[in-house]
DNA sequence: AGCACA
């Protein structure tokens, strides 16, 4: 059985994983700073990071051995970073990097995503209108006004508190508890520049979605603003807050 | 909040 650490109860793995980084960090900035940080636990063979939503204020760092990754954590746990303290943890699951040394690289599949896409599509479209009720066709077509005929949700609140700036993440709110992320991949995805939508498991009724950038963003919410999945939630769109 | 393989 695999070595256990203590505190994340993840096994030991080459490679560690570090949430909490400040997301105003630049990814080539965060990867050089991390690099000379971690530098001095042990040789490391790669750094990812990413900006998507899902990704961001995350990276991995792989170590040739996995005891420097042991050592990176001991140490380095808790350590301000950009003016956050860093979490630390061993990685899940084994860098694609460290299978292909050891031999035990398969490549995931990608493109029979692509090839299902269309059918996958339509899945998801026909899930959509049963569980809306109604056809997207005349009520989420770009540019379209959406079932917003009856009061906006600005009206009902007079003094709402200062707003986050304009950027490319909304922020969504007052979803009825049976909306999926497929059913809002459906509404926000006909929007230019639609990169994704994430739900917080923890958190129902919200959702975040990311587009390129902030015009596509606001094109989105306008298109969106008070639409109703079901007629007594009309869905409240701002920015999110940074 | 969020575990990837640009």
């Amino acid at each position: 059985m695999a070595e256990m650490s203590v505190s994340s109860e993840v096994p030991v793995n080459n490679t560690i994983y570090i949430n909490n980084i400040n997301e105003k960090v630049k990814l080539d900035e965060l990867k050089t700073s991390l690099k000379a940080i971690f530098s001095q636990f042990g040789h490391i063979l790669e750094i990812l990071a990413f900006k998507t939503l899902k990704h961001k204020g995350q990276a991995w760092v792989v170590f040739e051995d996995a005891s420097a990754a042991s050592r990176a954590i001991q140490k380095m746990q808790n350590f301000p970073f950009h003016d956050k303290p860093m979490r630390i943890q061993y990685a899940r699951t084994k860098s694609d990097i460290i299978a292909k040394k050891d031999g035990t690289f398969v490549p995931r599949e990608k493109k029979k995503r692509h090839e299902e896409k269309g059918k996958k599509r339509k899945e998801q479209h026909d899930a959509l209108q049963a569980a809306m009720g109604l056809n997207l066709a005349y009520n989420g077509a770009y540019g379209a006004t959406p079932q917003l005929s009856q009061i906006p949700y600005m009206a009902k609140s007079a003094v709402p508190e200062a707003p986050a700036p304009p950027n490319s993440i909304l922020f969504i709110q007052n979803l009825p508890h049976q909306t999926t992320p497929m059913m809002l991949q459906m509404l926000f995805c006909q929007y230019p520049g639609f990169k994704e939508v994430r739900m917080v498991e923890a958190k129902p009724g919200i959702a975040f979605v990311e587009y390129e950038n902030e015009a596509q963003s606001t094109q989105s919410m306008m298109g969106l603003q008070g639409f109703k999945i079901v007629p007594e939630n009309p869905m409240s769109i701002t920015y999110a807050k940074k």
